[in-house]
DNA sequence: CTGGGTGCAAAGTATTTGCATGAAC
DNA sequence: GTTCATGCAAATACTTTGCACCCAG
């Protein structure tokens, strides 16, 4: 499991239940949009409301322990911020996956065409995962 | 200049004054999202409304030659279809550039290490372009 | 002429904000 | 005790829809 307090700690959050709540949903399921997220917390908290979940995910987004994932075709989703990684996405089930590219070769060929330096790269693969096909 | 009214007979779409006006602002301006499109519509038509930019947005975007990129932190923008690219995009002056990446080694190391069948690369490159630096 | 596009207004959906109360520290 | 989070309701922002009228083919 994952020490949700430290973690809010560290990033001078206090401590609330519903927060903790929605960092281990995200760390339990990877990736989660606002409504799935809503749905989760209610369980837990029958009368939590939709604007702490957006407030909670704005401001985790601002000590930028939390990443937006932005997908084509289907609402953006959140995750925890981990390592740097690509995202497979499943046109089938939908499903999302992280996997770890190496981007070096990448960033080689930007550097011979072009003089944009490179803070990040954002990649998402899309096709068919190795359930669906 | 592009030939907008070809264009819009080649995907079955009428060719009116302001999908006309909506393809060839694309084509100047690369990418744009949905209120710099309507302002510079407006200048054209005073009495265009916005559910028109919709409504034209979304034909073309099902007709399949718009598409639509969507970018940490600011508004999807939208761009005539053309051969497959990446984007660029400066986070000091926001401006998104296209560029011709050869994906093939990405393709290769994924296949590496997962069974997923790739469609479709989605390559963001986010930093800061020549004349910002 | 006919079908489909346009513009307007209204509805729908998504997200943010203000405020009173209550919990965290 | 003070600060800040929560939940509610209202406000704002974004997008879609219905419909009467009009233009493209």
């Amino acid at each position: 499991m994952i020490d949700s307090s430290s973690l809010l700690k560290n990033y001078n959050l206090k401590v609330t239940p519903q927060r903790v709540a929605i960092v281990e949903e995200l760390y339990k399921n990877g990736h989660m949009n606002v409504d799935e997220l809503y749905e989760k917390l209610l369980k837990k908290f029958p009368s939590v409301s939709l604007a702490t979940i957006y407030k909670n995910i704005n401001a985790m987004l601002e000590k930028i322990f939390l990443n937006e994932v932005k997908i084509a075709d289907s609402k953006p989703v959140f995750e925890l911020i981990k390592e740097e990684h690509s995202h497979l996405v499943c046109s089938s089930c939908g499903k999302i996956k992280d996997i770890y590219i190496d981007d070096s070769s990448l960033r080689d060929s930007l550097k011979k065409k072009s003089n944009f330096e490179v803070d990040n790269i954002n990649i998402i693969f899309s096709g068919t995962c190795e359930e669906c096909s």
